[in-house]
DNA sequence: AGCACGCCGACT
DNA sequence: GTCGGCGTGCTC
């Protein structure tokens, strides 16, 4: 028998299934997706058996035998295996790396090297000797340290020692010691034997007694009969009990389960939604539905209802979220409805209690999975609905390989087990409306909210008027008196502080220079905690200045706001109101988030002030109003989704808002009122942005009426890197149809990062049937003649930004 | 990728 | 003369 397997090695040669003989012994037990260690050269490296066949292409001589099964049961189902193969041809990415991607990262391989000794006696280097020690089995790393390697070499060669490569997971399976307690009958019969001085043995056998035929953990044992390890041992010696190891998952704190109440009805149009979603899951149809409804619709509420219909037909339920809104909240209410049936899949996660969560998925202990991006590979095998909530986030996108997108893998599996997708937002992405309205989706609309309120009134205020009036702080005149409005009639409020692509940086006030970064085009960002600047991109770090490098002026100081400077900003402008500040400083902390929104919601502040992490899934009572201190900032990216990430981010923060019984108010001050994006999210109305937005994207070919890819290079030398982006555009014009725009090669944005010089071109595309096969040719031709001169090349099919 | 072979310069 | 630099080629 002769196993396919696809090596845990990502390289461009090895990039193809290797044939393995099967031993005999394991022939009964090997299957398709399970894990090997296979001998590849003169190492020893894991792999996955892709197939079993009876036959090899190859010269029986040139075949070696898998050295060891990993897995009882296969860790990747054949379905799969099938879509591992063609995420790596979509994301034109490593099959390894497809397949790596799927599993939890704690049963990826660790190599690690280990010196045998057989007979010390052999070892006539006194060093060398002294530094084995008698061991039997040595870290090679250890070896290296001591600065040994050569003599372990020499040793080794002359077969006088072995050094072995030892491979397994980065995380084990936990398991605790387990006593089994021997029955009352041969209890009684030990304690006879027992000495009278013996009296903590004596003390533990009646407490065995007491729980006789019992199995206990030993941690809970030693607990409850206050006596310590070595008097257990003692009684286990003489037969009063056996000891086991048990297999356990990891606890993560669970979060607190606040009371949701399920809403008796629903509204019209939720039962409308929810009637052609269940339609869908009796008919057992692979159809992909938009749920487009507003801020405060009960998207999440036809969500559960479905998945509640999926459980009952006995199928499983993939509900992804961004990292950014799995918050206690969004798992409390699953957890609330489906309790231990449901996963909970997110990054605050141990790689260790990931690995547990995804060991039960596997083993259908659980039959809901609610996870960020990753958790779209959930090993479930009767998948009765997947769910994306907030889809046009583009968070479900992967920055590295392999790029893939959570929607399109939604969609792919979805067509396996033909069961619906649902993408919910109230703001969808351009290309997934465009596709609804093309029917390629179902569209399914909630245009009010669950609870009938209105949204809340958007103002929008011009901070350059602000400014003639000689107004210099960060709260203009209007949401400064709202806040204290609020302060006084105790309701709360949320500060969004929007401050993507705008971080504080050090300027000089007379002569403009700002602090850049020696290895990077790009200014340095100050981090208050630490009175330091840092660069995002290669990390290098500095004292701030006292005077400016080039002028040597000392009117050199920060610019830029951060939240801190925001929360001092409000203690002088309201002494008495109690502030919560949730950025990435303050909830590093594991649990930290929990905390501070816990906090906020018992009404301990009046004030959230936050980035990002604020905008989205809060659903609480009290917020009456929602301020936006500064919306231009994401709308001057040099990206074609500037203004949609800017209207969806106005939107989402808005709808904060007034979602009780109280109605909502929203202040969002800007340097550019004028501008579409906002504009037209002071109306939350979506239609007309969209179809604005779709305009703008026709004018300049940009998608949803394009395709696009982006293909970026970077090289230590700029002539390089220029002259290799230059081969490629002509190499990519020579192959692709003259309809499709090649743009480039350009600079990039930030056009130096860690001293390497940065290009790109970007490949527009109607229709480009010939597309993934010649960008595999041109990474050929990259990674087999190009890659020599210090050349990167990454390829990004549909990124979701391209400055 | 990682590992070894192989062919030329600076050392005991 | 040997140690060791990294170019080249291979991995079922």
């Amino acid at each position: 028998m002769i196993a396919e397997v696809i090596v845990d090695v990502a390289a461009y040669p090895i990039d193809k299934p290797f044939d393995y003989i099967v031993p005999e012994t394991m022939q009964s037990s090997i299957e398709q997706g399970v894990r090997v260690k296979v001998p590849f050269g003169r190492r020893k490296v894991l792999g996955y058996v892709t197939a079993l066949k009876n036959e090899s292409d190859l010269e029986s001589t040139k075949l070696r035998s898998i050295d060891e099964l990993v897995d009882l049961e296969p860790v990747i189902s054949s379905e799969l295996l099938t879509l591992s193969r063609w995420l790596a041809v979509q994301t034109l990415s490593f099959e390894i790396d497809a397949l790596q991607v799927m599993l939890p990262a704690a049963m990826r391989a660790k190599y690690e090297k280990f010196i045998h000794v057989e007979d010390l006696e052999q070892i006539d280097d006194e060093r060398l000797y002294l530094f084995l020690a008698g061991r039997n089995r040595v870290p090679l790393k250890e070896a290296e340290r001591a600065g040994l390697l050569p003599e372990v070499k020499n040793y080794a060669l002359q077969e006088k020692l072995i050094v072995e490569t030892s491979i397994r997971q980065q995380t084990r399976v936990k398991k605790v010691r387990m006593v089994q307690i021997a029955s009352q009958t041969e209890l009684q019969q030990i304690k006879k034997t027992l000495h009278q001085n013996a009296k903590r043995q004596i003390e533990l056998i009646d407490w065995l007694i007491a729980h006789e035929g019992k199995t206990v953990r030993a941690t809970k044992l030693l607990e409850q009969s206050g006596v310590q390890r070595p008097v257990l041992s003692a009684l286990i010696e003489r037969g009063a009990a056996t000891e086991t190891l048990a297999e356990v998952y990891r606890e993560p704190e669970a979060p607190e389960l606040r009371d949701v109440p399920m809403p008796e009805q629903l509204t019209e149009e939720q039962n409308v939604a929810l009637k052609a979603i269940s339609a869908s899951v009796e008919s057992g149809q692979a159809e992909t539905f938009l749920l487009h409804g507003v801020t405060g619709s009960g998207k999440t509420e036809v969500y559960l209802r479905a998945i509640k219909e999926v459980l009952d037909k006995g199928q499983e339920a993939i509900v992804l979220v961004p990292e950014i809104s799995l918050t206690p909240q969004m798992t409390a209410r699953f957890k609330a409805r489906f309790g231990p049936l449901v996963a909970v899949m997110h990054s605050a996660l141990s790689s260790g209690e990931k690995y547990d969560e995804w060991r039960k998925i596997q083993r259908g202990e659980v039959k809901v999975v609610v996870g960020a991006r990753s958790a779209i590979f959930a090993p479930f095998q009767n998948i009765g609905i997947i769910i994306l909530d907030e889809e046009h986030e583009a968070t479900y996108k992967q920055e590295d390989t392999p790029r893939y997108h959570a929607r399109d893998v939604a969609i792919k599996r979805a067509e396996s087990y033909r069961c619906p997708v649902i993408l919910g937002s109230a703001t969808p992405s351009l290309e997934s409306y465009a596709r609804a309205s093309k029917g390629v989706y179902t569209l399914l609309t909630l245009k009010n909210r669950a609870r009938n309120q209105a949204l809340p009134k958007v103002s929008v205020v011009d901070m350059r008027e602000e400014l003639k009036a000689g107004n210099r702080s960060m709260f203009s005149v209007q949401l400064a008196e709202a806040v204290r409005q609020r302060l006084e009639t105790r309701e709360q409020t949320i500060l969004f502080l929007n401050r993507r692509g705008f971080s504080s940086f050090v300027l000089c006030r007379d002569c403009g220079t700002t602090v850049e970064c020696p290895n990077c085009d790009i200014s340095l960002t100050y981090h208050r905690a630490h009175e330091r600047l840092k660069c995002h991109y290669c990390g290098h770090e500095e004292i701030v200045p006292l005077a400016c490098p080039e002028c040597e002026s000392d009117h050199i100081r920060f610019f830029g706001t951060g939240t801190q400077k925001v929360e001092e900003e409000i203690a002088k402008l309201f002494p008495e109101a109690r502030v919560l500040r949730m950025d990435v400083d303050t909830t590093r902390q594991k649990g930290s988030h929990e905390r501070l929104l816990k906090q906020f919601s018992e009404g301990e502040a009046d004030i959230l002030l936050g980035t990002q992490m604020i905008a989205k899934g809060l659903d609480f009572p009290n917020i009456t109003l929602v301020g936006v201190l500064a919306a231009d900032t994401t709308l001057h990216l040099a990206d074609f989704r500037a203004a949609e990430k800017t209207f969806q981010l106005m939107t989402q923060v808005s709808g904060r808002a007034g979602r009780h019984e109280l109605p909502g108010e929203v202040y969002i001050q800007t340097y550019s009122p004028e501008h579409y994006a906002i504009e037209l999210a002071k109306e939350q109305h979506y239609e007309p942005f969209y179809n604005f937005e779709m305009a703008t994207r026709r004018q300049y070919g940009y998608p949803p009426f394009y395709f696009v890819t982006l293909v970026q290079f970077s090289h230590e030398d700029l002539l390089k890197v220029a002259d290799y982006a230059g081969k490629a555009v002509n190499y990519l014009q020579s192959k692709l149809s003259p309809e499709t725009v090649i743009i480039g090669p350009t600079a990039a944005a930030i056009s130096r990062v860690n001293n390497r010089y940065r290009y790109q071109c970007l490949i527009k595309y109607k229709k480009e049937p010939k597309l993934t096969e010649t960008l595999q040719q041109l990474i050929k031709l990259y990674r087999t003649d190009w890659i020599k001169s210090g050349l990167t090349m990454s390829v990004d099919v549909e990124p979701t930004s391209i400055y």
